[in-house]
DNA sequence: CGATAATTTGACCGATTGGTAAAACATTAC
DNA sequence: GTAATGTTTTACCAATCGGTCAAATTATCG
């Protein structure tokens, strides 16, 4: 008899995780370009390369693989962010941090359009982990701005503010590639500006947050 | 006998008007916040308060309602980027710059939220739109922009990679309101947010542009 | 008023939606 | 091998999708 999916108690098969992950790879590109609503088990499975009812064995309902990929990604997307650090210079971190969410948005745009998606859909299915883990994380690293900002190490500035900036100036390059891409023109066809954003918003930190380079 | 609904050669009735003013505000209320794909023709209607055939007595496709919305949305939201004046000094011109977008964060997140929406889609529906009118007026200004750079009024910097950023950190404050709002807690419930955006943002850019004070 | 045009409704259509049931098929364990 | 389990398929379901149609209703105009 079939055990039911969901509750299996053993290990995993191998076939099992390898299909588990064609999905959720299949998933990540339909839900990240045609949001929750609009995204079909139909699109998720020819996506994946098999049928849907196939799929429905492995993933019992939409929500499930919706949030299976949500969970799996939620993690590494804020990776950047935990590691600013506050016994780091302020001119290191802020670089760097500025740097790897740059990187994230050139070798992961699907990720982060899937959470641009979501959260512009009123985060239905994520709101708890917005106001838990990610307010702890944000409220954390804010404490470690406010202290630079006291010490005179930066400028003094809104912490949550500079932090929504720089999510808002790198998540555009992948969030609104499209319109990027059409405002540069295909001169400029490359990914070359991952690199003159880069210069663009180092410079931008920098200065703005009165950095001395000594 | 009824004229079809598109081929009106005369002027329109009151009640032509009425109603489709009521369907275009739902239609952004939906579209907005699920997306194209994600809406469906009875929500629009439901919110409206009509009966679906009667709404598409209006609009004879979900199609045509998109395009109808985007269309009158499109040039309101371009404003503030024609307004931006050469002839004006750097300092005023960019601060009011960031002040209107923010303030139609504010004022219009349906708006914000129905572009976001389709440029993180792809853009299916308004690709020609980006490559042309956008990129020209984008262009012009990047040129203003160059010009204030080479006269030494404000750093030397990418004018592009300048105007994308104040569009991401601007309408930030619409498409990701779910999230800021989440992060900053509801002990900041009011509208604060945005004079405080409006506060770092200002300061980010003077400084980050170097642009005098005096 | 009456006539004509504009508007609204209810009933309906075929296609697609998320999801199920059961049987066929494949794999593994003994 | 064979039995048990794990996987896939076929056929199907009710609900919803975008959209049509004709008849009923309402507004407009002389």
């Amino acid at each position: 008899m079939t055990i039911p999916r969901a509750a299996k108690t053993q290990r995993r098969t191998r076939i099992q995780e390898e299909k588990e992950e064609r999905i959720l790879d299949a998933a990540l590109d339909v839900f990240s370009s045609s949001g929750f609503r609009g995204s079909t088990i139909d699109q998720i499975a020819d996506a994946a390369g098999m049928s849907k009812p196939n799929l429905l064995y492995y993933f019992r309902t939409k929500e499930a693989i919706h949030r299976a990929l949500i969970d799996r990604v939620l993690f590494t997307w804020l990776e950047p962010l935990r590691a600013f650090n506050a016994e780091g210079n302020p001119e290191a971190e802020i670089r760097s941090y500025i740097r790897r969410k740059l990187e994230m948005a050139r070798d992961f745009p699907r990720e982060s359009r899937l959470f641009a998606n979501e959260i512009l859909q009123g985060a239905p299915h994520i709101e708890d982990e917005l106001k838990g883990p990610l307010k702890k994380l944000v409220d954390e690293k804010a404490e470690v701005i406010r202290a630079w900002a006291r010490t005179g190490k930066i400028a003094r500035c809104d912490p949550y503010h500079l932090i929504f900036s720089i999510w808002a100036t790198t998540q555009h390059y992948a969030d609104f590639d499209v319109q990027v891409r059409a405002v540069l023109g295909q001169e400029s066809a490359g990914e070359g500006r991952f690199e003159d954003a880069a210069r663009f918003l180092e410079q931008l930190y920098m200065d703005g947050l009165r950095i001395n380079k000594s």
